[in-house]
DNA sequence: CTGTTAGCGCCTTCAT
DNA sequence: ATGAAGGCGCTAACAG
């Protein structure tokens, strides 16, 4: 007959502390717990106890009996190893901390099926919110897991059918501008390198940088379009394409910081001086020894922001139960235009 | 009188599903766990009541019953944005999700009392185990948890003053052998810019790099180690120093990536054609534009068998309770040396 | 100031 | 095949 002990990993519990101590087990929670209303003699004998034995509180069986949440926040990414995401994750992270918050990892490595799994295990591990950056359009599962009462937050995309927090990127503003700016240096030919059409982020992106072309009176040929690239080879591999065509284009903008990054070394390989414009700034972002202007903004705010909307639904401490729920709220991040020149960096 | 449902979130638990049902909770369970020994005819009821009602699971209720831990470890880093360790965290993550573990984000921006206080939750958390690239060699709060009963892995240093499986890289033959190739190169005066002193691969990688020089018959001057750098910035300041001694290095080795992206910025402002070698190999070290070489390792693979160590540790599926607990073990991942020359990259 | 009772959601054990 | 009782570790609510 196994005892107690053995089941739960061998660790003490407060009933240990309490008899140790020669109180009950409610005395020792009080005191453990810093309510004032013991002595200090007990006190001291019930810390005494705890000490020796070794004595962890069990937050599990704390928070299924406050019934008040496991304290516990999801984050749901595709890939960790993009700075992109890691950044984000740091972001978000540092301000849950603060509020006794921790973050558990879900990466879904693209894997749409994989994703509505990830999904039903946070939600069965009852954390108490999920800022989410879905793979694609098909957010059901995230839909449900809103619907059955678990705050989520979405960063960098809109929710798609459903209603939901989220901090998005001006990504259509800061396309056009970077287009436009390309423009005004006399481009007349630029391709388009690009995230899969799935990818909210990459259809705005392409958005802001028809609509400049359009503005200009240009037309948007097709054949200077490649999207679906979702790793820096396969960007590389859709870049140096586009460099082969007859026509050749004399600038590239790509959607993001992976097809910047492959293109990068299509240009390279091909011994180009075409202009490289990209969405997202990163790391030695100005070593790569050609000008290279990218459209920046905060990632580490992007992720800030998206946790302190989830925070403000979980713990509404202002009005409590002001009867309507609160609208969803819609913040967006501004970006910036940055050019990287081997001389130098110069903001604008 | 508030009903249960209003603290819990609202979320319906097995006793609504099995009322519903018009069966008792028991049944329910077995039913939604698929314990055979049920009617196909009430299964059916339970599971339409189980999802007309949107019920999920909580996990953190059963793990309390079974007393079989949570499905949880901790990852307990510095700083998630250093590609180190997102990657690492990636690593990790990837080799626990197949076996239904979690990963818990413990990030300790290099505060040492933070970090006391993070592996402190992570065992209230109940987490099944720890991986832990802890920021000094004071490491009396994992031996705490580890004495506890919480398996500890640490990744890329190890154990200081208790015993713990570890996975090591190998910073003293790859320092030294980076540190060969600079001499084989003619270089005789070669500066050294390292994380702080209280990081272990820092200390080693000197010590590799020192035993180079030694056996080189070469002096090793204090004055060319620059130790304390964490962060890019830091070290460009430090590699700046170098540079403007009366007799500068014509080359540098540097300990871990932010020292070496901080030199090259050092490098590059001087306008100098100092040779570069760093320990870490990252993205875009081919892209700088001038000759780079990298003492390189597979961090994801560090991830991976430090995850595997611990669930090893975990789930000791092959000799159950086989007296004797197993010693702890030591993995070292060899390290391979990459030039990336402006023209190409070669390994070596 | 301290102890008793009860129960969070789930599941093992022992009936039926 | 199903149900009743009891308890994992902890703490609100109510005694005393």
């Amino acid at each position: 007959m196994p005892d107690r002990r053995a089941a739960n990993g061998g660790k003490p519990t407060l009933r240990d502390v309490a008899e140790r101590a020669g109180v009950s087990s409610m005395t020792a929670s009080r005191v453990l717990r810093g309510d004032p209303r013991t002595t200090s003699a007990t006190r001291e004998r019930v810390r005494a106890a705890a000490d020796e034995l070794g004595y962890m509180p069990n937050h599990l069986a704390r928070s299924l009996r406050l019934g008040k949440g496991t304290g516990l926040v999801g984050l749901l990414v595709t890939n960790l190893a993009n700075p992109f995401y890691s950044q984000l994750a740091l972001g978000v992270d540092s301000q849950l901390a603060p509020h006794g918050l921790k973050t558990v990892i879900a990466n879904t490595k693209q894997d749409l099926a994989g994703e509505r799994d990830l999904v039903a295990d946070l939600v069965a591990r009852r954390v108490d919110g999920i800022v989410a950056v879905p793979a694609s359009t098909d957010q059901r599962h995230l839909a449900a897991a809103a619907a059955g009462g678990v705050p989520v937050v979405l960063a960098s995309r809109p929710p798609e059918g459903f209603e939901a927090d989220c901090v998005l990127v001006d990504d259509f503003g800061g396309a056009r501008r970077a287009t436009q700016d390309l423009l005004a240096q006399g481009h007349r030919t630029i391709g388009f390198v690009g995230s899969p059409t799935t990818v909210y982020t990459g259809t705005q992106r392409l958005r802001g940088f028809t609509d400049a072309l359009d503005a200009a009176g240009l037309p948007v040929d097709e054949r200077y379009v490649r999207q679906g690239q979702k790793t820096t080879g396969e960007a590389t591999v859709a870049a140096r394409e586009l460099l082969a065509l007859p026509d050749p284009p004399t600038a590239l903008f790509c959607s993001n910081n992976r097809n910047t990054i492959g293109a990068y070394h299509a240009i390279r390989a091909a011994g180009r001086s075409t202009a490289l414009t990209g969405f997202d700034d990163f790391e030695l972002a100005d070593a790569l020894g050609l000008p290279l202007t990218v459209v920046a903004y905060d990632t580490d705010q992007l992720g800030r922001q998206s946790a302190e909307l989830l925070i403000s639904r979980i713990r509404p401490a202002d009005q409590p139960s002001s009867g309507e729920p609160r609208p969803p709220r819609t913040i967006t991040v501004p970006t910036s235009l940055i050019t990287y020149n081997p001389g130098g960096k110069h903001g604008i």
